[in-house]
DNA sequence: AGGATATTGTTCGCAACTCAAACAATACCG
DNA sequence: CGGTATTGTTTGAGTTGCGAACAATATCCT
């Protein structure tokens, strides 16, 4: 039950109902690829002749293409429909505090070329770089491609409508066009994103297999910080500055542990991986953070050892690991009642001892949960292998192409 | 950007035009009455003709009649439309722990009768008084009007779909199918929601005049408890089990003082009137917490009281109702981090003494609050003589007329 | 082998819609 | 009282979904 803004509508035209259907028809290929004509009418409840007219007017703009015949019980053998993503790509960019991703992947988020280098803070030298980076890329992909933009990623406060990184304090940068910059170096559509909102956008568009369809979910990633992206009815919650879904900063206690934002006791200062060392080390960051932070990023001792210790023996590091689990719990099940999500996705190295924390998380949540509906909210680890950030920065480019389209 | 939910579209008809323009010409008529066709057809961007053909199916509809002629500089006079909404009638029902607040009103929210009585906790005798109530306020009001529905608001869960009340502990009932009673006994549609997400709805639905037009924001209501409706997109917020946007349980602090979901340290637990009097009179909720509760309420002395005090200088009663301001901003500010609102709607005894606790309290945001920008979302303070529940209450049945056709 | 049957994809007349332009109905103004 | 501006209606054209008929193609059954 949406009321209409009236002071930002949009009017159907006389296109706009070919429109909608065609966008319909368009995703529906996306996600049931191979599929017939007939097949999406049936799925439309549109009569096959219509459709026809949808189809042969998604080939013509170059969305889709007919491929081989299918099979058949009886009749005639349907002419089977395909997404054209193979020669649609995307520069996808991740940039982190010690490392930057750079992947080259098509419409669908398949990954053709990846490469990884220290970052460049420098934003003159980066941007040089990196443009330097994209045409060697796009060269040795050959002819036959086109590259549709690029799509990049930092930890920290974006602009999305301007794009301009507002703040990024594990960079060190702050009020940067990068779009500007990087579209003038490379002459490609630049989009930029904070990385946790752009995991969650990665889950919503470029999402294989059975995991595809939730439209209310909210993405949690636990790593430096931890980032957060809030999907509600199949839309990224930006708010009105851009910065919403920052479920990382919300307090536990407001005499906690100090923060990386300059607060007290924020969810990320109990949960990201420099607290759970911290943990084990017995670090005090309300003294010296932003310097153990440096310190834990360039040493060689990572979170990921901690858990192979933790699954060794190390009484320590499982109580340190438990922990973190247990705020992690009671932080999701803050999320659970206020969103109240269809599910919850979880990323970052702490999956890794998922099987060690599962009970714990799932103790915390049921502590604090506020019915036992919300109890039952299914939680989703996603693998580290799939780079959500990466795919998310693709999806930034990917997605405008099937998004439905703006009405009433 | 919204993604095409393919489980659960819809397709675009023949007539699916016309619904959307037609829509959105209802709403303009709603929110610019009166209005000839003439501006319909400026606003809109479409030409007068189509707009005559809209405006025929709407009266032919009974949703809006032409009024007498407006004034124009040249030309013509204009024919003035207006939304039909006198003799359209609502029922609404706001049931507290005390007392029972009961309105009769019209389309727009028009108050025109309210009567309030001590609730009463029987099931079958609140719905056999209720009903009798019904028909004399209808009787009373004449002929010529319809009463298309009862609307009622409860502190506490309810599922909307069902119109079951889940758990509202303040009235003690659990998992009752109220809707289906009152309907029985009345005859008449009957639609069940929270009361804090029902004032989220009046301000959304039935706002007068400057209030008009914003379609991202958070309402915040602090009475007994602490409740809270988001609205998104001009959507509010439901969630999965429809319990989506409970703040007043998002934790400020996990060792806090108990709180009557049987947490710590919700915010409620911080900033309900019952903890602003705790404060006051040094009770400790943790302890005796739910028999505080009633004879906090039963007892003459309320959070108004202590208002009047603070003002005629106790300073305790000063002190306690800053502590509940402090706190009101810190929770502010979480919201503020997590949904980054157009603006956040403050309802409540507590708003008696906003020109007390604002500089506390906007303190307090600016103290948690990530960036420049969010720190300047705006907070307005909404009268409590406006009966927000009961408006709300009204809009759940009034809404559903004039919400935007589901499309793609 | 060949007709019955089933399925796919196209075509065509019809109804519903937006759109542009012409039109009738007012009203004001010099 | 004619010129002009504005409102609201009408009319024809272009676009769209809908239903039914159609051709093409495959399998099944005799």
């Amino acid at each position: 039950m949406r009321k209409i803004n009236t002071r930002d509508f949009h009017v159907a035209k006389r296109t706009t109902s070919r429109d909608i259907n065609r966008h319909i028809a368009l995703n529906l290929v996306r996600e049931h690829q191979p599929i017939s004509r007939a097949d999406l009418a049936r799925r439309m409840n549109l009569t096959r002749g219509v459709v026809s007219v949808l189809v042969h007017e998604l080939i013509a703009q170059g969305l889709i293409h007919e491929g081989a015949s299918g099979e058949a019980a009886r009749g005639r053998k349907p002419t089977l429909l395909h997404i054209r993503t193979h020669d649609r790509l995307v520069v996808a960019v991740d940039v982190r505090f010690t490392r930057t991703y750079l992947m080259l992947c098509d419409f669908s988020g398949r990954q053709l070329a990846i490469e990884t280098y220290d970052t460049v803070f420098s934003i003159p030298e980066f941007v040089k770089d990196l443009a330097a980076r994209v045409r060697k890329l796009m060269k040795r992909q050959g002819l036959g491609f086109t590259c549709e933009g690029i799509g990049l990623v930092v930890p920290g406060m974006v602009d999305q409508r301007t794009g301009k990184i507002l703040n990024a304090p594990a960079l060190g940068w702050r009020d940067v066009d990068i779009r500007t910059k990087l579209a003038a170096a490379t002459g490609l559509a630049v989009l930029v994103e904070n990385s946790g909102r752009a995991s969650a956008l990665a889950q919503l568009w470029l999402s294989n297999g059975e995991a595809i369809g939730e439209h209310n979910f909210v993405y949690i990633s636990v790593s430096d910080g931890v980032g957060t992206g809030v999907v509600v009815n199949g839309e990224l919650l930006r708010g009105r500055d851009h910065i919403a879904g920052e479920f990382g900063h919300m307090p536990l206690n407001l005499d906690g542990p100090r923060c990386m934002c300059g607060n007290n006791g924020c969810w990320e200062a109990y949960t990201s991986n420099l607290a759970t060392l911290s943990r084990y080390f017995g670090w005090n960051l309300s003294k010296d953070g932003p310097k153990r932070l440096q310190d834990a990023e360039r040493s060689a001792f990572t979170v990921l050892e901690m858990i192979s210790r933790a699954r060794g023996g190390d009484a320590k590091a499982m109580a340190a690991v438990l922990t973190t689990g247990r705020f992690l719990g009671l932080g999701i099940a803050t999320i659970i009642n206020l969103v109240n999500p269809d599910c919850i996705y979880l990323a970052g190295e702490i999956t890794i001892a998922w099987n060690l924390i599962e009970d714990t998380v799932r103790e915390a949540i049921a502590e604090r949960v506020l019915t036992e509906a919300a109890n039952r909210t299914p939680i989703r680890v996603t693998s580290t292998q799939e780079y959500p950030r990466l795919r998310g920065a693709a999806a930034l480019i990917a997605a405008p192409t099937f998004a439905a389209p703006r009405v009433a």
